[in-house]
DNA sequence: AACATTTGACCTTA
DNA sequence: TAAGGTCAAATGTT
């Protein structure tokens, strides 16, 4: 795949808009029987594929550094890590940090050089419980007017929706990326009236110098599917669902399946 | 007590 | 070797 990113991003991009279409035709089915039993089938069918595909994207990285990195294998060697690939993520800027809708849990800060504030560093909180291996870096990039950008690595994978009622507005930042949860649960469905997206609304703070805590705690709400629009100005790269691990939908929810993927685009 | 954040150490990469 | 990403003990919060 590394010699056609381009082509892979298009391939994702396909299978996202199938995904979608299925998403509306399930919604209209509206519990008809059998018939939405195939909708959810063809759904999964499409989130599935999603999910081939990143491990695959991601697999021949991980083997180049497996010999190197021993994080998960001894314990002891502490800030072992891969670095990121710069072509793995997505960013977004906007005047207050982003609130994505995900949980997230802060595990450092850095001072980065020739900036004015320090780099904070989240991964999803179900990173152990759920496997999920989704992180983001946000850091203040501007004093006046302020700006704050986020940038995503990896794929939620977690399944924790716990309030769809509140949706992320993001018209008063830039449009950099939109995201799309749909986790096939019933509090989702009022999701899907937004064609291109909506974000499930943070109700708890991201960290206490980034943004003013809206309740007591500090977790984010989540959803497990992750999409992109076709906006121009959204910036999505090749290989933005890097760290995923072969964790696949089914119509009632995530599972983990014990197999790999077998296929290779490269071929 | 359980969970989240802070922060210095550790490690990899450029 | 400097810079940056992650870990984990210490500390804070609920």
């Amino acid at each position: 795949m590394e010699n056609n990113g381009s082509s892979c991003v298009k391939v994702i991009e396909e299978l996202e808009r199938g995904r979608e279409y299925a998403k509306k035709l399930r919604d209209k089915m509206n519990g008809n029987g059998d018939e939405e039993e195939v909708v959810k089938k063809v759904l999964m069918s499409f989130t599935n594929s999603l999910m081939l595909l990143n491990n695959n994207n991601t697999s021949e990285a991980e083997d180049s550094q497996e010999s190197n990195c021993k994080t998960f294998i001894n314990k002891e060697r502490r800030g072992c890590y891969k670095r990121r690939r710069n072509s793995q993520t997505r960013e977004h800027e906007s005047e207050t940090p982003i609130e994505d809708g995900h949980q997230w849990r802060k595990y450092g800060q850095k001072v980065i050089l020739n900036s004015k504030y320090p780099r904070n560093y989240y991964r999803c909180t179900h990173k152990f419980d759920q496997n999920c291996q989704a992180t983001k870096q946000v850091q203040r990039v501007e004093d006046n007017p302020p700006l704050h950008k986020t940038t995503y690595y990896g794929i939620h994978t977690c399944t924790n929706l716990t309030n769809p009622d509140i949706i992320f507005d993001d018209s008063n930042s830039h449009p950099s990326v939109l995201l799309c949860f749909d986790n096939s649960l019933p509090t989702a469905a009022k999701l899907q009236d937004c064609p291109f997206l909506s974000l499930t609304k943070v109700v708890k703070k991201e960290c206490k110098e980034d943004i003013v805590p809206s309740s007591s705690s500090n977790d984010y709400i989540l959803s497990p599917e992750l999409t992109f629009d076709n906006s121009p100005c959204s910036k999505i790269h090749s290989d933005f669902m890097d760290d995923m691990s072969a964790v696949f939908y089914d119509s009632d929810g995530l599972h983990q399946l014990p197999f790999t993927p077998f296929f290779n685009f490269d071929d």
